[in-house]
DNA sequence: AGTATGTGTGGTTGACCACTCACTCTTTGG
DNA sequence: CCAAAGAGTGAGTGGTCAACCACACATACT
C-alpha cells in the first residue's frame, strides 16, 4: 500500500520549474529591483527561506526566470511557422507573429522580458541571459523563415514596439497617437 | 558693494533644474526602483533631505526627470527637422533619425527612456509621464515630417530597435545577430 | 538693524529586504 | 525499523531606504 500512497512532498527539481512558471507572475509588475524574494515565494506557494534553497540568490533566480520566458517565446514561434500558410518568408513572419501576438494577450510574459532588458544594463548576469535569449530566438526566426537580415530586423522592431504599447497600456487611450503606434498591431 | 556681491545659495528653481539633469545619470544604470534619492541628492551636489524640499517624493522626481527627457528629445529631433536636406517625409524623417542618433550617442537619456517604460507598468504617475511624452512626440513627429501613419510608427519601432541593442550592449557582440539587429543603425 | 522668508543639512526613524541558520518533518534505501 | 538524505520552514540579522524634523545659515525687505 505504501508503494502507491502519493508524495506529498515534490522534488527540488520540480519545485524549481513552479517558482520558474509563478515568477513570472510576480516580476511581471515591479521588475528585478522593484520585486521581493517574499513576493516570488508567496507566488511559487513556498516560503521566503526555501526559494534560497533552490536558487543561490535573487541575481540568478531572475536570470533563470528570463531564460524560462525566451523558452517559451521560442516555443511559440515554432507553433507559428508551423501553422504557416505557404513557405515564403512573409507568410511564415506573419503566422509566426500572430503566434507571438496570442502568447502575449497574457501580458506577464512581455513585461518579463521589458524587465529583463532594464535590468540588463547593470546586472552582468541578466544581461548575459537577455543577449543569449535574443542570440538564440534571432538565429530561429532567421532559419525558420529565411528571411533577410531587413526582414528579421523589422519582426524584432515591431516586437519591441509592442513592449512600449503594452508597458504604457496604450490601447486604453483612444487618440490619434495611439492608433499611429498600434496600427496593424494585432493582439487578443 | 553687497548689490554686485554674488550669490552663494542656488534659487529653489535652479536647483530643481539641476537636479532634472543631473538626476539622468542616476537613473539611467539602475532605473526608478533600483536607484536610491541619495544617489540622486550626490549627482546633484545637494543632500539627500533636499531632495525631498525639491520634490514631493521619489516618483514625482522621476517622473519629472522623464519629462525632461522626453523635452531634449523633442529639442533634438526639432533640429534635425530644420536640417533636413529636402521636405519629403524621407527627407525629414531621415534626418531626425540622425538626429537622435547623435543626442543619445551619451546613453543615459536613452536608458531612462528605457527604464520610464518599465516603472510605467506598476507607477501609475510614471506610465502618465511616459504616455504624455510619446503623445506629443509622435504628434511632434507626424507634423514635422508630414509622414503617413505606416512611416511614423516605423520611426519608433526602430527607435525600440535601440533601446534593445544598447540595452544589452549589443555593439561590443560581433556576431551574425547582432549584424541583424543593428544594421543600417546609425551610432556616433 | 532687525525680522521674515528661503536655502540647505545632520541625524533619525520605522519599515523592509536579501540572505542565513537552526531546526522539523518526509522520503528513501538497506 | 532505523539511519542518512532531502524537503521545507520560523525566526532572525545586518543593512538599506524613503521620508521627516529640528535646526543653521543666507538673503530680501523694511
Amino acid at each position: 500500500m505504501q508503494t502507491e500512497r502519493r508524495r506529498q512532498l515534490s522534488t527540488a527539481d520540480e519545485r524549481r520549474e513552479t517558482v520558474l512558471r509563478t515568477a513570472i507572475g510576480a516580476f511581471a509588475s515591479r521588475g528585478y529591483f522593484g520585486t521581493t524574494t517574499t513576493e516570488v515565494a508567496k507566488a511559487a506557494g513556498i516560503s521566503q527561506a526555501y526559494v534560497y534553497r533552490l536558487f543561490p540568490n535573487k541575481e540568478s533566480l531572475f536570470a533563470a526566470v528570463v531564460e524560462h520566458c525566451f523558452v517559451r517565446v521560442r516555443e511559440s514561434l515554432e507553433g507559428g511557422a508551423a501553422e504557416a500558410k505557404g513557405s515564403s518568408p512573409e507568410a511564415v513572419l506573419s503566422s509566426m507573429g500572430d503566434a507571438y501576438a496570442r502568447l502575449i494577450s497574457d501580458n506577464d510574459l512581455l513585461l518579463v522580458q521589458l524587465h529583463a532588458q532594464a535590468a540588463a544594463v547593470s546586472v552582468p548576469a541578466i544581461r548575459d541571459a537577455v543577449r543569449a535569449g535574443y542570440a538564440r530566438t534571432v538565429e530561429y526566426v532567421r532559419g525558420a523563415s529565411g528571411g533577410d537580415d531587413r526582414q528579421v530586423q523589422e519582426f524584432f522592431a515591431v516586437g519591441m514596439l509592442c513592449h512600449l504599447v503594452v508597458s504604457m497600456e496604450a490601447q486604453e487611450v483612444d487618440a490619434p497617437w495611439t492608433r499611429t503606434l498600434t496600427a496593424g498591431i494585432r493582439h487578443y
